[in-house]
DNA sequence: TCCATATTTCAAATATCGGTGAAATATTGA
DNA sequence: TCAATATTTCACCGATATTTGAAATATGGA
């Protein structure tokens, strides 16, 4: 992943009602959920929430399908795994201290700009 | 790691020329480099990097130690893989579908807010 | 002490973000 | 068509963030 776009997608994430909102998606998977009820779940009013999930829309993070009257928004986890490879592979250059925080192997050169065959 | 401590971290990161210092800082580990050879290395002014140097260490993402009339800056290797961690294990559950983008094994539960002995 | 180097602090200007509530849009069902 | 539901868009406003350049601070050497 381009270093611009996990600069956007670290700016979507860096805000409390976004990164919840990530954090109720992601187990849901494909199914997501609608955009009232994540309203619903997190206590924010409905315009609130729909600016916020353009936010992550935009930013890659989320999906959204049209299903009858609702908006569902679904975490995008390709997305989602690359800011995080990103940052173990890239940034970070798969550092042995942090890889020890992460319970990952630090061996092995997993950085992304190789583009095995 | 708790999440207003990510938050800050996250937004610290949500920067171009700060996620640039982080770059710049992890392969040198603790040795550091003083602040004027980070701005040379980045081409910015002094004073915006002071002030984007002030914001990383705020967030706990760096160290700062003299050493006569320089000022070292380090990565803090364990902030940044706790971060790392928090998006793998607390933010996104250890989605299989995550972990598959960045190496790891989605098998093991290691949610941060267990604490094995 | 005086000067040069290294860095931070400050204030001002600008830009961006986030919250609010009303209005607009779209869909469904009576 | 009409009313209800679901969501987005908009304008406004205050709060934050960022940039800039000048001034302040601290250190080391002549």
């Amino acid at each position: 992943m381009e270093q611009s776009r996990v600069l956007k997608s670290l700016s979507a994430m860096a805000h409390d009602t976004r990164l919840e909102i990530v954090r109720l998606l992601v187990p849901r998977g494909k199914d997501g959920l609608a955009a009232g009820a994540i309203a619903e779940a997190l206590g924010v009013s409905a315009s609130g929430l729909s600016f916020h999930l353009s936010q992550l829309e935009a930013a890659g993070l989320l999906t959204s399908r049209k299903a009858s009257r609702h908006v569902i928004y679904a975490a995008d986890c390709k997305a989602l795994g690359g800011v995080i490879a990103y940052l173990l592979n890239d940034c970070c250059a798969r550092d042995p201290d942090i890889c020890a925080c992460t319970g990952q192997d630090a061996n092995t050169d997993h950085r992304e700009d190789h583009h095995p065959a």
